[in-house]
DNA sequence: AATTTGTATTGAGCTTGATCAAGTGTTTTT
DNA sequence: AAAAACACTTGATCAAGCTCAATACAAATT
């Protein structure tokens, strides 16, 4: 007996048009059937799983990637097994940006939990985009976000304290979720102690004492990965330098 | 009485496929006829002296730039008087990458010295990029070389010592000037201590010390702006993180 | 349930590089 | 030429945050 009331995974169309992280990735901006032209170029595989690599340094660019879910962390690998975390992406971002230079990636991507992404082949994707303005206009503007929120982590890490750090670090989580729809003050960070650490140029040390310290402050409530920011504006004044009463800013 | 033989500079014909830095800039990779082609949408204007902006953070996006002599620092200034400098342009190299995300600069460039620039309007190169795709693929790549420059950059802020950060801004000076025919090991830096600083993350006292130290140490002679690196090996070791003999080597 | 392994927290002490301060040298202005 | 403004150097002191070490807690394995 065949139930024809069963929805079989096959039947589900997985496609750009449908997809609710359209509005944050590549899609963006392009008209109904644009969308299904570059629709037709991505490809859906496997899920990874926790500590699985998406690409390693050194790796031919094939594709650029998208996450659909999960989060991802990128990284450069150095010699003697340590690395600089460089970013933590979550669903509609797009990675792979770095390796179009040399069609070589220069950093390598591992899923932080379980992650679901989109593939786009990145020579369709140029050959799409160079009869379709409105992609090429799109990818312009998405390498060049990647370059000025580069910047705004360079500030982070030639001029901020460590709890300026952590802070600007949470409330870019809490803003990521919100768009996302989740909750902007209640959310689970897939990223080690370690992990913040190292990206944020601190020590896990350091990491750990400062989640310490934002919730005897009442800042927040934190229970290992579990994160509840309970004062969002007072978080916001520690971003800003905490203009009040810094006894010793940093070298301006 | 006229003389023929005078050379006006009017008659000096600036263009492309003339320019020495053509392979370091944006006509890379163009056939004759695409560099006449992009050649059409230069504009070459008066040359900026010390201080004068380029542009400001907050300026629309009119025009990318390329610098054809003297030198650029970028930087994010901060509301209380204070800046982050971003990066130093030497000639071939484009700025303004970053304001083509809202059309809208998110840094400010300043000469640091009398600096000469092509400037390429946006949306011209964007739409000449769209029915040229050597030229889009050379924006790719330029775009995904600045993403790629960043993340070294986050690994020097984030990882290294003082004294790694200024080898590793000493060599970068030294590559780049040698790939623009200059010598590797005598030149003039056009920006201050305190630029160097800021760029590295460190106080100006900081790098004065340096500068100071290597010289002791017979790495390098140093007059001012004047270096003279003398020791190219072992500047190369250092910034690789003097494997050899560092007690105290930052959390990796 | 017990063991192992990995991750996070907390404390004590130390190091790097910042800050403060004074002085020297250079460039610009008067 | 003198004065003023600025850039750089050098020294003394201090603290932010790192390292080392021990412990606590959680998850995975037996």
């Amino acid at each position: 007996m065949t139930n024809r009331n069963v929805v079989s995974f096959e039947n589900i169309k997985v496609a750009c048009k449908n997809c609710s992280l359209a509005t944050l990735c590549l899609p963006m901006g392009l008209s109904p059937e644009d969308m299904e032209r570059l629709d037709s170029i991505v490809k859906r595989g496997r899920p990874f799983h926790r500590g699985d690599h998406l690409f390693r340094e050194g790796d031919n660019l094939h594709s650029l990637r998208v996450i659909t879910s999960g989060s991802v962390k990128t990284f450069t690998p150095s010699e003697d097994g340590g690395e600089q975390v460089l970013s933590f992406h979550l669903p509609g971002e797009l990675i792979g940006l770095d390796a179009i230079q040399n069609e070589c990636h220069t950093c390598s991507a591992k899923a932080l939990e379980t992650t679901a992404v989109c593939e786009i082949p990145f020579h369709n994707l140029e050959e799409l985009s160079s009869s379709m303005p409105s992609l090429q206009h799109q990818m312009y503007r998405l390498l060049s976000r990647e370059i000025g929120q580069d910047s705004e982590m360079l500030t982070l890490l030639g001029k901020k304290s460590a709890e300026e750090r952590l802070a600007t670090f949470l409330l870019s989580f809490s803003e990521r979720f919100k768009k996302r729809g989740f909750s902007a003050t209640d959310f689970f960070l897939s990223m080690s102690r370690h992990e913040i650490g190292n990206y944020l140029g601190l020590a896990v040390e350091t990491v750990s004492r400062l989640f310490t310290r934002f919730q005897e402050e009442g800042l927040l409530h934190v229970e290992r990965k579990h994160v509840q920011l309970l004062d969002l504006p007072r978080l916001a004044t520690i971003v800003h330098g905490n203009e009040n009463g810094r006894s010793h800013q940093r070298h301006v």
